[in-house]
RNA sequence: GGGCCCAUAGCUUAGUUUGGCUGGAGCACCCGGCUGAUAACCGGGAGGUCGUCGGUUCAAAUCCGACUGGGCCCA
């Protein structure tokens, strides 16, 4: 099968043997051309009659340059896009989204004016305050834009949806108005992170940046019992609450003991932790349960909170336990979100002795004045000094703080408007129960659990950049929700200014009559949750139901796809609004990577070291090694990032099918053989099963990428490279060294360049750069013509090709020959040696069969043998172990091969050596494939008669015009080479011929 | 304190759903090979207590339990 004759011209042309253009290259070129040609304008929306596919991309926040982190959910969501569009879908929607508000703008230009406190703010103006958080949003939107374009992560970006704008904010107030007319938003009070020093409360995700080490008071504190000899000992890490206590919690079922203590009146605590307070064998004089304590009344440790309707008693709740403390908990409901629940229920109201900075008022005169923290010492003082600290230490524990002051966080109920989302959990988990999640464990795990636990959603804060709560109150109390800008024009009387920027210092100075009662009403002077307007986004984008759009309140979205963290963030909340407004899931799909993690495991937002900037890494690596980084490993866990990672990445696989496309071009260019696009008809085995390979990689891609989860389709793109790479285009060199109007050549060409082309389009979806370019390369279009982007193309159809049963004698076509090749390695044969035979015995041959006589024929080139020989299992004794090397198998040898060549074969053999090396010096010193040579060999003995005997070949090969041997010293010169062939020397004189 | 996920060679990992034949592969390393893809490609070698302990089973990387370590979320 291998054409005799001299190889012809392949890859020597002007700019094919310079091999395949850097990555970044690549990037670069596309980028220019995708630019130029203005496609990723025309491939955006996909196709405007086609199946729609909807979709809304999270707004990210523009708060902050982007980190690598936020490369990788893009990279995800813009392969299910891509794949879309090629599928010929029409996508609803590919607008950008940003997120623009909220109290991480707002830090931002508190730090760049260091402003600390409202008061500060008030004091810079609350409209230059906002109009530099609009700007700052702005700017940072730029940036985010450059990083999703570099990263060929194709949205509408001219077109984009931003929070901030009118339109949306009004969408936002209609979902806001819809929810109040339902009664599922209301005020009310809740407990919350709250920063005394900043005066505002801080979200959760801000608490969590916060947490230190702290050493604090860890105090146990008598309550004497009303009309009881005995004390309860109550347990607290914060004394700053005890004059804010209004009930005492013990656990129904728990074990209660009273122990004498020697000193003082008898103490009641949990029998468990008798042990931690009394070492030794302490006097219990009596046992009760939680159920016998309850209602028993005490004297609180201050009269701060004063009298009240059921307060100073003990109550009993579940969440108690004796782990810590002394299973009696000491219930301040202002403080704590257990607290809060047990004072609700149990009617008790509340006592906050803290003004909004934290400081203590006169309802306590011994700490009047005093910040909370700074009141600890004083109290328990007093406490000691009337005996009623029973005992006092400190305690090493992590504590929350302020991420931007420092100041110590407390949890303290303040008044909120808040979604109901505890009434809606019912709803929630019935309608997630219908959605579909890679990976899918986060459906009823992580955020399933959630969402049975759903608590009502504090959705006010007090801040300035954000969505008005649109919500106004008249001086008999009555609320007054306000829906739309015309609505409010028509409560307020008076036509909106000309243009309507609906935040705080337009809207506040805005007054309403009061739906109820039509008395002057005031605005609610709260900004709402960010995540509220980011939930909002499937229909404030389309400033739904205001203006006719493609958006269905009936329909979910088909796709999303976020990081983790967003089960918590926007899926949580797409899901609560979507539930509350339409009752229908959110989404149908969601596709959820974990967080990228740096070198050494720790995660990468937090990181204090070396910062991998996205936009500088596309432009030195090119997008596709960062996106195919992230697709060719298992994003749903964390993945590990380093410099070291991301530049190999781009080279496994990517780089391999580079080189071999660089390799295609070469030979194609060199003869001008025209690209082919349609499916071949070659009848040649590697062309067969190459082309059976294409198409069976078009169905797991495809598998892959319909299910939402493009790892499959990663794995499939990387195997069809390796295998196109190591075996077909390396089996079907010596077809491409044929001449150009060989039959031969023709196959091999017309098959690579459609496979080329397939693979192309299969990959387009993941690494869309590369792709371009080989497919603009490899069909010759040559960036020239915007409307044959392979983006703008078709998927590929099924060509029928696939065929199991030609891939599984190639599979054991494959395994053989490495079977072969130990066997060459154990008896010390090089390949270049050629042997007589190899001998297989039975069963491997039967997936073979069906390759036929050129799958021997392959067999045979492939391990350099002249005969391949099927024989049956028991012959084995035919071929003993002192001339065969014989490979073992379960039932007997599988396969056998001989030991050492015959003297013809080994003169063969030694004849390729010397052509081996005489062809390495022509490229040594640098002749090009067709340039002749003048040779003058020097070789004696065993060389001299193999060479002599094939002398015509030989020069034909070498394109050696003279060829002369000789078996005389050539002496030293410049033109000299010496040479050793397995200890037999020679030498060689070459000089270039001009042409 | 509660929940979810994870642990396989120095590194990155396949295999775990559905238990079964010597646990595959890539990178790096050592040795060898390659007649124009040579910063490519091929073979061989070395390197694994499949985190630990226990259970189920004829049989466990795989199923169950506990523990240890890591990541994340909640309190």
């Amino acid at each position: 099968m291998t054409p005799s004759g001299p190889p012809m011209p392949a890859s020597d042309t002007e700019d094919g043997a310079a091999g395949a253009p850097s990555p970044a290259e690549i990037h670069r070129r596309v980028l220019a051309f995708w630019d130029a040609q203005r496609i990723p304008e025309r491939a955006v929306p996909g196709a405007p009659g086609g199946p729609v596919f909807r979709f809304a991309e999270g707004p990210p926040g523009v708060n902050g340059p982007p980190h690598l982190g936020h490369v990788e959910p893009r990279t995800l969501k813009d392969v299910v896009l891509r794949y879309r569009r090629m599928r010929g879908h029409a996508i609803v929607s590919a607008m950008a989204g940003w997120d623009c508000q909220g109290l991480p703008v707002e830090l931002t230009i508190e730090k760049r004016h260091g402003l600390k406190s409202h008061r500060e703010i008030e004091a810079f103006g609350v409209e230059r305050f906002c109009d530099e958080c609009r700007a700052a949003a702005l700017e940072y939107e730029a940036v985010w834009r450059e990083m999703s374009q570099q990263l060929g992560f194709w949205l509408d970006y001219d077109h984009p949806y931003r929070t901030m704008d009118a339109p949306y904010i009004e969408s936002v107030w209609w979902a806001l108005k819809s929810m109040f007319d339902r009664g599922l938003l209301e005020k009310g009070h809740y407990v919350l992170a709250y920063c005394p020093r900043c005066e505002t409360t801080l979200s959760s995700h801000e608490v969590a940046l916060g947490y230190a080490e702290t050493t604090d008071p860890s105090v146990t504190v008598r309550f004497p019992l009303v009309d009881d000899a005995r004390d309860l000992l109550v347990w607290t890490t914060t004394p700053w609450t005890l004059p804010a206590n209004l009930l005492v919690v013990a656990h129904p079922d728990l074990e209660y003991s009273v122990v004498r203590t020697g000193e003082g009146r008898d103490v009641v605590l949990a029998s468990e932790a008798v042990a931690r307070y009394f070492p030794g064998t302490p006097e219990v004089t009596e046992r009760l349960t939680g159920r016998d304590l309850a209602e028993r009344r005490y004297r609180p440790p201050f009269d701060g909170a004063g009298p009240g309707p059921g307060r100073y008693r003990i109550v009993l709740d579940g969440f108690v336990t004796a782990t810590e403390g002394t299973g009696l908990v000491h219930c301040a409901p202002s403080f704590g979100v257990d607290d809060y629940r047990i004072g609700l229920r149990e009617g008790v109201g509340v006592s906050d002795p803290l003004d909004s900075r934290g400081v203590f008022g006169d309802a306590l005169p011994l700490v009047r004045g005093k910040g909370f923290k700074q009141a600890d010492p004083i109290l328990l003082a007093d406490l000691g000094a009337r005996g009623l600290l029973f005992r006092s230490e400190t305690l090493r524990h992590t504590y929350p703080f302020c991420w931007r002051c420092d100041h110590a966080l407390l949890y303290r109920a303040i008044d909120s408007w808040f979604v109901r989302t505890s009434r809606l959990t019912d709803a929630l988990v019935r309608l997630n129960a219908g959605t579909t999640w890679i990976p899918a464990h986060l459906r009823d795990g992580r955020f399933g659990n959630f969402l049975t636990q759903a608590k009502d959603w504090a959705v006010s804060r007090s801040r300035y950049w954000g969505t008005p709560l649109p919500v106004w109150i008249c001086p008999a109390g009555h609320a007054t929700c306000v829906g739309s800008f015309a609505e409010l024009a028509e409560r307020s009387g008076a036509p909106l200014p000309e243009p309507f920027d609906p935040h705080r210092v337009t809207v506040d100075r805005i007054a309403v009559r009061c739906a109820t009662c039509g008395a002057a009403a005031r605005r609610e002077p709260y900004t709402i949750d960010v995540w509220f307007d980011a939930g909002s986004a499937p229909f404030a984008q389309f400033h739904y139901p205001f203006e006719p759009s493609a958006f269905d309140p009936r329909t979910p979205l088909d796709f999303v796809s976020e990081a983790i963290d967003q089960t918590r963030g926007w899926y949580y909340t797409l899901l609560v609004i979507a539930t509350a407004l339409f009752d229908r899931p959110a989404f149908r799909n969601s596709l959820t990577c974990e967080f990228l993690l740096e070198e050494t495991g720790r995660k990468m937002s937090k990181s204090k070291g070396k910062v991998l900037e996205p936009i500088a890494l596309l432009d030195r690596l090119g997008a596709d090694a960062i996106r195919w980084l992230f697709l060719s490993q298992d994003f749903t866990s964390p993945v590990r990032v380093s410099e070291t990672t991301l530049e190999r990445a781009g080279n496994r696989t990517l780089g391999t099918l580079r080189n071999a496309v660089a390799f295609h071009l070469g030979n194609a260019r060199a003869d001008a053989l025209p690209p082919v696009r349609e499916v071949p008809a070659s009848s040649d085995l590697l062309d067969r099963w190459l082309l059976s390979r294409v198409a069976g990689t078009r169905t797991a891609v495809t598998g892959g990428l319909e299910s939402y989860d493009p790892r499959p389709a990663a794995a499939a793109v990387r195997d069809l490279v390796d295998d196109l790479s190591t075996w077909y285009l390396r089996r079907s060199r010596p077809r491409f060294w044929a001449p150009a109007d060989h039959p031969e050549r023709r196959a091999a060409h017309a098959t690579l360049s459609y496979a080329l082309a397939e693979i192309a389009r299969l990959a387009a979806p993941l690494v869309p750069f590369t792709s371009e370019w080989i497919y603009q390369e490899v069909t010759e279009l040559r960036f020239a013509d915007g409307s044959a982007s392979v983006h703008l193309g078709g998927w590929p159809a099924d060509t029928g090709r696939y065929d199991p049963v030609l891939e599984a004698g190639m599979r054991e076509l494959r395994e053989i020959v490495e079977i072969g090749r130990e066997l060459r390695h154990r008896a010390g044969v090089k390949a270049r040696i050629p042997l007589a035979e190899l001998v297989l015995f039975g069963a491997p041959s039967s997936a073979l069969a069906p390759l036929g006589p050129d799958g021997e024929a392959l067999l045979a080139d492939e391990l350099n043998v002249k005969h391949v020989l099927r024989v049956p299992v028991g012959s084995a004794d035919r071929y003993p172990e002192v001339d065969w090397v014989l490979r073992a198998g379960e039932g007997g040898p599988i396969a056998a091969m001989p030991r050492r060549p015959t003297p013809a074969l080994l003169e063969e053999g030694l004849a390729r050596e010397v052509a081996r090396r005489l062809q390495q010096s022509r490229k040594e010193i640098g002749l090009r494939l067709l340039d002749r040579v003048a040779i003058t060999v020097s070789l004696t003995g065993p060389l001299y008669e193999a060479v002599q005997a094939r002398r015509a070949a030989l020069a034909e090969d070498l394109l050696a015009d003279p060829f002369e041997i000789t078996q005389e010293t050539l002496p030293d010169g410049p033109d000299v080479r010496r040479f050793d062939v397995d200890g037999l020397g020679f030498s060689a004189r070459l000089v270039r011929v001009p042409a």
